[in-house]
DNA sequence: TTGACACCACTCTAGATGTAGTACTACGTT
DNA sequence: AACGTAGTACTACATCTAGAGTGGTGTCAA
């Protein structure tokens, strides 16, 4: 178990990328040292095992999505109505979207903490923060909507960037834009006013 | 390439049953065999190879999946109110959380489509004339919403399912059921009259 | 000089695939 | 009734692949 944390956080970005594009059936340690340009063995020294790497990509990837500062302030600025939570929900789901590889891998591991308690105690954890974390900022920055609003949007936003990304054509593309705007307009209470 | 469709259709359900159980990577023809309990090399009798068995996994489960012509019937009973809705979609919610080998190696297909074209066309095409069916049954039912309606609820209940499958502890079980008719109340109009 | 790490090479192992060969069953033919 | 044929089931095998993990050497920095 080597200690280099750069090197460490480049082999677990490298397994995100696999992650993505092939699938966990792909997700070995060789891929990964290819995929980070590292000699092989590399990811071996790294990890103690598929379990453990599995669970550090866990980790990673929250550490990598912590949400941006300026995105955050930008949601405190002008009036708190509907219009303004439907521009962070756009922001959201293109921020997301953009980040395909880290969401798709995130999904793989979604179903492997079906397998493993750890990996599932981990997320579980850190999903359970990021809600409970969208509904203290909405509801602190004086947001149209209670913590159920903001639950709703989860779930729907969620489900809608999973079609996005992985049957692209169900929903087409231009589309898209559209489907948010109706998520948040017929998700929120009343006709656009500050709570 | 045998014929035998029983034996395929056997093969293909406990292909199902290992893809949700041990995931992608525990996805091979000898896991299958044992599953279905038939002598090694039976599935390599069967398909092709890895691809060919993922795709016809696609078509068996929209085959099983057919919906069940009583409760078809019994939407059509009774007052079409936002009641009959909060039901419906109880029902529906039960029903796939039941089959839950299913609808996790449904999500495997979904990640696998990311990269074999012709199961992400299968998968597109019977999405999407599961969701257009629905659209049309709930309007030619005259139940209260629009098209739109409908898919807002076909978004935030799949990703409700997926988190109450792959994450149970997010969302407390017991709360699941509260959330459904959240997700309900706030997405139709109105107060529960019919359209 | 020591310790941590990068790099490289090698072996071991496991597991999967696909097929060749045999046996069985059912059905049709004469 | 005997026979032949086709389609399957079953078994065993030969092959192949690739990945895991480790030991050894070189390098750099404290």
């Amino acid at each position: 178990m080597r200690q280099n944390p750069a090197r460490r956080a480049a082999l677990l970005d490298a397994a995100i990328e696999v992650l993505a594009r092939e699938g966990a059936r792909g997700l070995t340690f060789r891929a990964v040292d290819v995929e980070a340009q590292v000699p092989n063995g590399t990811a071996s020294n790294y990890f103690d095992n598929r379990d453990d790497m599995l669970t550090q990509i866990g980790y990673r990837f929250y550490e990598r999505l912590e949400p941006d500062p300026g995105m955050l302030a930008a949601g405190l600025e002008g009036p708190r109505d509907r219009a303004k939570v439907t521009q962070l929900m756009h922001d959201l789901v293109d921020r997301i979207s953009r980040f395909r590889s880290g969401y798709l891998a995130l999904l793989e591991l979604r179903l492997e903490a079906t397998r493993r308690p750890e990996l599932r105690r981990l997320l579980t954890e850190r999903i359970r923060a990021d809600v409970d974390a969208n509904i203290r900022y909405h509801t602190e920055a004086g947001l149209p909507g209670d913590a159920t609003t903001v639950i709703l949007l989860y779930l729907a936003l969620n489900w809608l960037i999973v079609e996005r990304l992985t049957l692209p054509d169900v929903f087409p593309e231009d589309r898209i834009h559209d489907l948010v705007t109706d998520v948040v307009e017929r998700i929120l209470p009343g006709p656009g006013q500050s709570a």
